[in-house]
DNA sequence: CCGTATCCTAGCTGATACTG
DNA sequence: CAGTATCAGCTAGGATACGG
């Protein structure tokens, strides 16, 4: 999960952010937590984020569990049920992943041309 | 640098902005190109997101170029002088990364405080 | 100064099997 | 169902050295 505390005394913000909230993953998860704003099954969490794998969204949660942006409830149950859930601190990260949703939306076609014109790796 | 087109025809705009614009240092590079809002060497842009190694700033700036996100000048002088410069196109970011770089500003005691106490792998 | 090449490590994935 | 565990393979990223 990285989240290296190395050279996490520098100015940039970003820098900071990356360390933190690190893994390919990490801002997809996030979204879609905060989308739902309700809890959500760790089943139905991967198959809303696929093709992400169980092993990585579990990783992930697990770290954002520690961070404090995300609430997990395990229901003791047979088969078991695991919920989860947008803290209160998670959630003041909406206004930001909605704007890069937008903006992701709006240029979204423009990128990919672009990246096909230019012919980069497959 | 990734740039994965398989499953980019899901419906979930956060999974289409990290397979084009991936790689752990995307966001730094980017915001520092924002802000600086004007040609910035090479060097200094390194310097400017330390510590990102030569080599992932140049793989990143490559593909930020293909993209159509950011400029790229040589001056066939020597010593070399390369200038990178944020797009029309890249400009369209800043208000999301702004926000990005307020919330981590914001929330970053609070968010190392929690990954230190719950004692997270370093 | 900027970029490339090399080698090595860390991270992500896929498949599968197994538990409570 | 929601993990954990394993083994394998691939890709991304870091360290270093070197060349134009």
């Amino acid at each position: 999960m990285a989240t290296i505390f190395t050279h996490l005394d520098d100015k940039c913000p970003m820098v900071d952010f990356v360390n933190l909230v690190s893994g390919k993953w990490a801002i997809p998860i996030l979204y879609r937590l905060i989308v739902t704003d309700d809890v959500i099954r760790f089943g139905a969490l991967q198959r809303a984020i696929a093709p992400i794998t169980q092993k990585e969204l579990t990783k992930q949660l697990r770290a954002f569990e520690t961070l404090g942006l995300v609430d997990r409830t395990v229901y003791p149950e047979m088969p078991p049920r695991v919920e989860y859930q947008i803290t209160e601190l998670g959630k003041t990260l909406k206004p930001t992943l909605d704007s890069l949703a937008d903006w992701m939306r709006e240029h979204r076609e423009q990128l990919m041309q672009a990246s096909e014109t230019n012919s980069i790796n497959l």
